[in-house]
Formats: C-alpha cells, sequence, structure tokens
DNA sequence: ATGGTCGACAATCGA
C-alpha cells in the first residue's frame, strides 16, 4: 500500500499577501499539492524563496499584474502541461496544468479560476457575465475533444451547481453563481468526463460552502455560504476522503474561500 | 431594496 495522493485548492485572493497561511493549510490537511487561485502576482515577482522551506519546492505559475493568476505548488516534480487554450483569448491566466508521476501512472491536474461574472446575469446586459458562460462553454467543447484520463481539475469555479451548494437555492436562482444557465453550464462541463470528488464524500442533500462573503457582519453566525471551490476526478482515479478546512474563515487577514481537499489512492 | 468588505494599486475596478 503506497501513500495516498493529497490535493488541495484555495482561492488565496493574493498570494503575497497570505503567504504565511500557507502554514496553517499545511499544518491542517498536509497536501501533496496545493492549487491556487487569484494568486495576484506576474510570474516575474512570484515568491519562490519561500515554498521551498514549506516542503514544496515543485511549482509552475501563471500570474498577471493585479488580477486572476494561478499557481500549482508541489512536493513532488511537476511537469508543465501547455496543451489547453487561451480561454476565450484573453490572456488573463486563470488556467494552468501540470503532470504529476504516481506508483500507479501519471495524474493531470487541472487548475483553473472561472471568471465570476458581474452582478447581473445577462449576458447580453453583461459582458463579465457572457465571459463566463462563454469560458464554462469553451472548457466544455475542449474536455469533451479531448477526453480526460487519470485527471483531476481543481479550482474557484464560481459556481455553486447543486441545491444544497447555497444557503437558499430559492433566493439565489437569480444571483450569479447560482442561475440555471450557470449551473446547468457547470454540471456540462463537468459530464464532459469528471465526477464530483468531494460530493462522493457528503451527500447532496447536505448543505455544503466553501466561501462565505467578507460583506457579513459574522459569517458563521448568517452562514450565507456558497460552494463555490470544486475538487472533479475523472472515473479512473479514487478519491478516498474529503476536507473542507472550514476552520480557515476565521484565519486572521483570511481568503473568503477556505481550502478544500481531496485525498486519492495511489 | 440596499449596502455591506476586501485586495491591488494608486482612482477605481473586480470580487
Amino acid at each position: 500500500m503506497t501513500q495516498p495522493l493529497r490535493i488541495a485548492t484555495w482561492n488565496i485572493n493574493s498570494l503575497r499577501l497570505r503567504l504565511p497561511l500557507l502554514a496553517g493549510l499545511v499544518e491542517a490537511l498536509d497536501p501533496d499539492i496545493i492549487c491556487l487561485q487569484e494568486t495576484k502576482v506576474p510570474d516575474e515577482l512570484f515568491p519562490h524563496g519561500a515554498l521551498p522551506e514549506l516542503g514544496y519546492p515543485h511549482n509552475v505559475h501563471a500570474g498577471m499584474k493585479g488580477y486572476n493568476g494561478v499557481a500549482i505548488l508541489s512536493r513532488r516534480p511537476l511537469t508543465h502541461i501547455t496543451t489547453a487554450p487561451d480561454w476565450c483569448e484573453k490572456g488573463d491566466r486563470r488556467h494552468i496544468a501540470a503532470e504529476v508521476q504516481t506508483p500507479s501512472g501519471p495524474i493531470t491536474i487541472h487548475n483553473f479560476y472561472v471568471p465570476a461574472g458581474g452582478d447581473v446575469p445577462d449576458r447580453v446586459a453583461n459582458v463579465k457575465f457572457a465571459h463566463k458562460l462563454d469560458f464554462v462553454a469553451e472548457a466544455t467543447a475542449w474536455f469533451r475533444a479531448h477526453p480526460p484520463v487519470r485527471s483531476v481539475l481543481v479550482g474557484d469555479l464560481n459556481i455553486a451547481p447543486l441545491e444544497h451548494d447555497v444557503w437558499s437555492h430559492r433566493q439565489l436562482l437569480d444571483i450569479v453563481s447560482h442561475t440555471p444557465v450557470e449551473t446547468e453550464g457547470l454540471l456540462a462541463w463537468q459530464a464532459a468526463g469528471f465526477v464530483d470528488a468531494v460530493r462522493k464524500f457528503v451527500p447532496a442533500d447536505e448543505k455544503l460552502y466553501t466561501w462565505w462573503s467578507y460583506r457579513n457582519r459574522d459569517w458563521r453566525a448568517s452562514n450565507r455560504g456558497r460552494r463555490l471551490d470544486h475538487i472533479w476526478t475523472t472515473p479512473d482515479l479514487d478519491p478516498v476522503g474529503h476536507m473542507v478546512l472550514t476552520e480557515a474563515r476565521d484565519w486572521q487577514q483570511t481568503s473568503d474561500h477556505v481550502p478544500v481537499c481531496v485525498t486519492l489512492a495511489i
């Protein structure tokens, strides 16, 4: 029996600001691989110095000034995979992929930061919403054309697809992140070859959130959360456990998202 | 119905 492979995902909302918080993530989850979104750091300013001493000497990253940005940190060597397109041809650093070797064979990891989509759920009135829908449609088409094998797709997908992925299904049906056009689009993307790994462990009729707005006075008391962060795997992989690190929402100067983790038998 | 709070980066924009 070999050691399992643990993969975490976190929208860190500024890698440089919250670099010290990564130690808490490592202590709580002990991940082999950490996928980050909203790193908000250009590649030339990526904080290479601090990561090896944290236990993650290997990384791939795609950043830009001020917005977006994704990175994969790893204890094991990574191979940067560059076969995917520049989604919506915007050059906006919302995806990075890498391959990691395991005793049972290579595993491909896709790390996504899907556009949030603005406030108005109308593709004509709101170009950000159109971008979000186009991004999801393009990703769906790409994975249909390139069926994934031994792959994990993680990230801040900015859509809560199931009724109990939001605090009130009825009240959020017209709120960006939970509109039918988005949730149907996300589930179609997932059906292009993936299974929702976290919902294997948490039944669909149980509330589960990974994000709570900064704007709530007391996020825990109001508990108006949404599950925006996801881990999907292809059916040929074997998830054996999961964790949603809700306590991270109480860390000093933390992100509005909390880390999510899945353990794979390899 | 509205406003509430963050981060980046230097007046707002994006979330």
